[in-house]
DNA sequence: CAAGAGACTTGACAATAAATAC
DNA sequence: GTATTTATTGTCAAGTCTCTTG
């Protein structure tokens, strides 16, 4: 199969040679081509950028989940008939520019931004809202309006909530944030359009949009102000773009550009032209404009009278249009699913068939532990420990200056499995006796020892294990070298739990061969096992999963460990393009399901109505599903398990979160919602206690059912994904300028920003944050300081005068005027630039974004706007990033999500 | 349908490497 | 050069979602 050549290689090859893979990878092609025509359809692009800019404001919008791949299956359900996913009507109509109109849709997002949580690391450190000393920090909020300078938390709608806590996972919480339940501000508002425009939906049911019969007024205004806010934001951002980040050399542009540009055409040429492209292609739909927008977006822009006409017509249009289009996209979908099955596997292969030929060389090991025999003391006494306890010791006097010595939890459970391996008589008998510094201080010296290494011995060593490490490196797919994920064994440790897991400290034992099962193709020769004396668990050839190897996870028997191919693997693209495929697709179908679940808020069925206001959330602020969970596990919670604690209603219709998320991050947004919504959120929790849930009658899994009538395939986290990759791309259309490089840098910055605060991606604040702030002041002042003497010195050399004396007493240079000016002028262009890096560094201090370009943003987004406005990819994208994403990097410079 | 098994994506953070500052 | 900072890569925990079972 495989031999063709695709323009992956060589993506590859630019960037990292030698890693490449050598094989041939064969088109897989497909994928790409779907792309490019897609793109070319939608030529219209151009247009949609108007549209956009053109629109009121934006509203961010958020919403989407991540998607997956699984697009396959889906097909099968017909959704079709069953809910008939309403396509949106708005693109039909494109006609009306004015997109905005059109959607009179729905409610009003509003504002979503979750705020941050901050974390400080471990300690809480407060952050405070205000900001801190520096004074730049403080500036960031400049008006209210921009909001987007502020801190996440600041941010919120109402900025209400910023508090921020730590993470949550200590434990505190909730509380403390509470201070400012301040209304979304109605500044906001105001600017985009009338809420009220936007808020009317009609209702139309089938279908059509929502709209909503409550329409009331209110929402509208809500929405209004999310919007406003969402814009305010952006503005903001658009101002300063002037900061730099770019700090790389200017050179480096150049052959960036150049790169891109061959790679493009690579692909291009490698392109292989598959079927499944020209199905997916065919679908010339979507690409229509509007209809992606945001739903927060959308309603800001209508105006309002326009909009119910108009909005009223298109509906009509698109219901039965949309139901038309239903149709054929379903049909469509599933070819598509069948095709990239396909195209995954290689022709002919079976339903669900990931791969014809896997080859690979199994998985390493840690070495054997090493005793030191540095021993603890216990009562202050050495202890001779053998080296199974030892290294059990070891472990723990290593975690001595992490957070994990302050929770009981974790050395309880530690103590609990160490006294196994202790023995029950052992002379150890309390955790507390025993100091483990001994331990604990040979192990820092050695980390010393290491960093004291030549750089000579460091790269000795690092060959010696690269050398070790090859023949695990690469599996050769389907006759393609593709690289591996994880091919080590992960290492005997301390269970590193998150939040409050009840399991933390618990010892993670030592994996062994024969806990491992081997996938591998039928024929490859079976990989030696590299333990003399043992062997595999088990040995399988099953074509149908994608990994190579897993084992059960000691601390849960019941889980597993995989180990997979890399990101930048051709399968792992090939699910990449699906899952922004179907979120794509999604766009298509918002609009009806909008209306749809605006129309069940006022269902007499308690759980559809549920569903209806989960879906609501889902989409407005991007939350995730949800599912059960153990009571092993962190007590967090996602939309489908939101408890009446976590949700508190403060009238007229305010909604204020605050609960721990996935990894126990913190979510704390207050967020105006239609009325509907309002009322229907006191009803779920009226007679609850409040550690109970708020959807009872609701679970992922009916939730997704649900979803899935509507559009096919769809499900919780789709919402997400497209939320993300349209929010960048409305934001990278409207508020590119054309300025230079290092401009566009910061517009893409701000976007992908926009999109983490959307999505609570969050970071910890680094220790040195607060002192590099201070030294950025420092800085700053002494610039000032320099100025002010050069701009005496100016006017006493106008006069004909000598400059004064230096502060240490030296004389200056006489300077004539022209020189004394060009120096202040520099002076001046390096402290704004400092205060931009303050402004922006205190701004990004606690959002994280790498993890939404990683997951949720389509590359496709990045890598045409690159190619408009020529901005080396590379800026954007490092390595990892273009090897995980060859497959968009052929795209059409006019795509558009 | 509920529970559990299974497979795969998403996520924060730690460890390293690379870039800058001193 | 060396010390810091910042960016990249690696780690592995924690989600989502599907499929199977009883």
């Amino acid at each position: 199969m495989a031999v063709e050549a695709c323009s992956k290689p060589k993506l590859m090859d630019d960037m990292d040679e030698e890693d490449e893979p050598l094989v041939f990878k064969r088109s897989t092609s497909s994928s790409k081509q779907n792309q490019s025509n897609s793109q070319a359809q939608k030529s219209s692009s151009s247009q949609k950028h108007d549209r956009q800019l053109g629109r009121p404001m934006p509203d961010v919008h958020v919403r989407s989940q991540n998607g997956k791949s699984s697009v396959v299956q889906k097909g099968k359900m017909a959704l079709s008939s069953k809910s008939p996913p309403v396509k949106s009507p708005l693109r039909s109509p494109e006609a009306s520019n004015s997109s905005a109109k059109a959607y009179p849709l729905m409610p009003p997002e509003a504002n979503l931004r979750p705020s941050a949580t901050y974390r400080s690391d471990n300690v809480n450190r407060p952050m405070k809202v205000g900001k801190p000393s520096i004074g730049s920090a403080a500036e960031p909020n400049d008006s209210d309006d921009s909001e987007d300078d502020k801190p996440l938390s600041a941010r919120l709608s109402t900025g209400l909530s910023k508090i921020n806590s730590n993470n949550a996972s200590k434990g505190s919480n909730a509380s403390r944030l509470g201070q400012k339940p301040s209304i979304p501000k109605q500044e906001d508002s105001d600017d985009e359009k009338p809420l009220s425009s936007k808020v009317q939906l009609k209702s139309n049911v089938g279908t059509s949009y929502a709209s909503k019969s409550y329409d009331s007024d209110e929402d509208k205004p809500l929405v209004a102000k999310n919007n406003q806010n969402g814009s305010a934001l952006r503005d903001s951002s658009s101002k300063k773009p002037s900061t730099m980040l770019s700090k790389r050399p200017a050179s480096e542009i150049k052959s960036a550009g150049q790169s891109l540009v061959k790679k493009h055409k690579l692909s291009n040429a490698s392109v292989p032209i598959n079927n499944k492209q020209a199905s997916v292609k065919a679908e010339p739909k979507v690409e229509d404009d509007d209809d992606h927008v945001p739903i927060s977006q959308r309603m800001k822009k209508p105006a309002t009278a326009d909009k119910k006409s108009s909005a009223v017509k298109n509906v009509t249009k698109v219901v039965s249009s949309s139901l038309n289009k239903t149709n054929k996209k379903s049909k469509k979908v599933i070819k598509k699913s069948q095709y990239s099955k396909s195209s995954k596997v290689p022709p002919g292969s079976g339903e669900g068939q990931k791969w014809t030929t896997l080859i690979h060389n199994g998985v390493i090991f840690p070495p054997p532990y090493q005793p030191h025999g540095v021993k603890i003391l216990y009562k202050g006494k050495p202890v001779n420990l053998t080296p199974e306890q030892e290294e059990v010791a070891t472990m723990f006097a290593v975690m001595l200056d992490t957070e994990y010595m302050s929770k009981p939890k974790f050395k309880e459970n530690f103590m609990s499995d160490w006294r196994k391996i202790l023995g029950k008589n052992h002379i150890i008998q309390n955790l507390e006796d025993c100091d483990f510094s001994p331990i604990y201080e040979w192990h820092q010296k050695e980390k010393e020892k290491k960093k004291q290494m030549s750089t000579e011995e460091k790269k000795t060593l690092k060959e010696e294990k690269l050398k070790q490490e090859e023949k695990y490196m690469w599996a050769i797919v389907n006759g393609v070298k593709e690289k591996v994920g994880n091919f080590r064994v992960e290492p005997p440790g301390l269970f590193r739990g998150r939040g409050e897991h009840p399991k933390m400290g618990k010892l993670k034992r030592r994996i062994r061969p024969s806990d491992i099962t081997i996938n591998i193709g039928k024929g490859a020769p079976i990989p030696e096992c590299p333990i003399p004396g043992e062997r595999w668990k088990e040995i399988r050839h099953d074509n149908t999963v994608t990994w190579l190897a897993f084992w059960n996870d000691p601390i849960n028997p019941k889980e597993f460990k995989y180990v997979f191919l890399a990101a930048s693997s051709t399968l792992k693209g090939q699910s990449d393009k699906e899952k922004y495929e179907k979120s794509r697709l999604l766009k298509d179908y918002i609009q009806g399901i909008r209306a749809a679940y605006t129309k069940d808020f006022a269902s007499k069925d308690l759980t559809k109505k549920q569903i209806a206001v989960a879906t609501y959330l889902i989409d407005k602020l991007a939350l995730r599903a949800g599912n059960e969970k153990d009571d092993d596990e962190a007590d967090t919670v996602g939309c489908c398990t939101l408890k009446v604690e976590n949700v508190e209603p403060i009238p007229p219709n305010i909604l204020k979160f605050d609960f721990l998320g996935k990894d126990s991050i913190r979510y704390q947004n207050e967020v105006e919602v239609e009325p509907a919504v309002f009322k229907a959120i006191q009803q779920f929790r009226s007679g609850k206690k409040a550690g109970d849930d708020i959807f009872d009658k609701l679970d992922t899994s009916k939730l997704n059912a649900h979803l899935k009538e509507l559009m096919p395939g769809l499900t919780a986290k789709v919402f997400r994904t497209y939320n993300a990759s349209i929010t960048l791309d409305e934001m990278l259309s409207r508020e590119t300028k054309g300025g230079d490089v290092a401009e566009n840098v910061v517009v893409y910055q701000h976007a992908n920003k926009e999109v983490a605060i959307i999505c609570n991606h969050q970071r910890t604040v680094s220790k040195s944050h607060s002192a590099q702030m201070l030294r950025l002041n420092e800085k700053i002042e002494e610039l000032k300081g320099v100025l002010e003497e050069l701009t005496t010195d100016l006017s006493r050399a106008k006069k004909g005068k000598p400059p004064l004396k230096s502060a240490d007493g030296k004389p200056k240079r006489n300077l004539n005027p022209e020189a004394l000016e060009k120096k202040i002028a520099q002076t001046n262009a390096k402290i704004e630039k400092m205060e931009r890096d303050k402004e922006t560094k205190e701004d990004l201090k606690t959002v994280a974004l790498g993890t939404s370009k990683i997951n949720y943003l389509d590359p496709r987004i990045t890598v045409a706007w690159c190619k408009r406005h020529e901005v080396p990819i590379e800026k954007i994208f490092n390595k990892s990033l273009l090897a995980k994403f060859t497959w968009a990097m052929d795209v059409d410079p006019s795509f558009r999500f």
